[in-house]
DNA sequence: GCAAAATACTATATCTAAGTAGCATTTAAA
DNA sequence: TTTAAATGCTACTTAGATATAGTATTTTGC
């Protein structure tokens, strides 16, 4: 019922980077804004982009940049890239799955609960997280 | 997005013991019933008994007994006890929860579907687990 | 009263996510 | 070509959830 927090970070440091995202950001810039530790942060933005969603240059003059256009990187993306999804199927109760021809009363509620989470997270873009100028970091 | 192993526990104890809610269950039969560990169990009962949902006896002869209606027993109850629903509070994507007046675009969709979230632990009743013969302890 | 059979408590061990440290590698400016 | 400034990799440490072990306490039948 709760994201990682190393999602969490990798939502944070994205959504920061979106607000100029043609820009090439290195990770000692980020680490200043945004309060996170360095190796950490560094570490979850080579799994980033090993995962295809920034792109990171070594060398002087390095840094990370966007791979894909920030409207074509959705939030299900990141926590993909991060965490793994396959945690949420099965039953979230922890029984053996029962068979779908006699579920329990909550079977029958958390398809379209589980439906809308989902949904939720591959609609949503890094565009409609920017589009709030409120947000802190 | 996932509740914890003591909370999935809890719910498979509390919902086997349902399947005859009136008899008084020894740790030692639930034990071998579940295949779950000896003092985890316990812990997790004595937890359960703190908070209002069972009743333990000590001594010869005791055991572990509902206190409640098991209808009148849901799922938040459960999970309240055991892991808490704080945690599930504040921004689900980690910022600093934003003002209410200019939210993101994902803060609309999710307000609804955290209420649909609560809403289905809130409803379930250990009955409404009952009603499936079919569940695989 | 005593012993058996049950739960309760406290301390310890294990596992995994989270976070940190140090060294290696890459690149381009000077 | 050297060197500064950046990222990458591997190992280690820490913290919290999970799980286990051992002992203490409670209760009842005899
Ligand atoms: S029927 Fe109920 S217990 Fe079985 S898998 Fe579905 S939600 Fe879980
Ligand atoms: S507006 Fe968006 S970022 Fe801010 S608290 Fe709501 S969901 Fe989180």
């Amino acid at each position: 019922m709760k994201l990682s927090n190393t999602s969490e970070y990798a939502i944070r440091i994205l959504s920061f980077m979106a607000r100029n995202p043609e820009r090439k950001y290195a990770a000692k810039y980020l680490i200043e804004q945004l309060k996170i530790s360095d190796k950490y942060l560094r570490r979850i933005l080579t799994t980033l982009s090993k995962e295809g969603i920034i792109t990171s240059s070594q060398g002087r003059e390095g840094g990370y940049t966007f791979q894909k256009k920030i409207q074509d990187i959705f939030l299900s993306d990141i926590i993909d890239a991060t965490e793994g999804m396959e945690k949420y199927l099965g039953c979230v109760l922890g029984f053996k799955e029962c068979s779908d021809e006699n579920p329990c009363a909550f079977h029958r509620q958390w398809v379209t609960t589980r439906a809308k989470i989902v949904h939720d997270f591959q609609e949503t873009s890094l565009t409609d997280l920017n589009l709030n100028a409120n947000i802190k970091f």
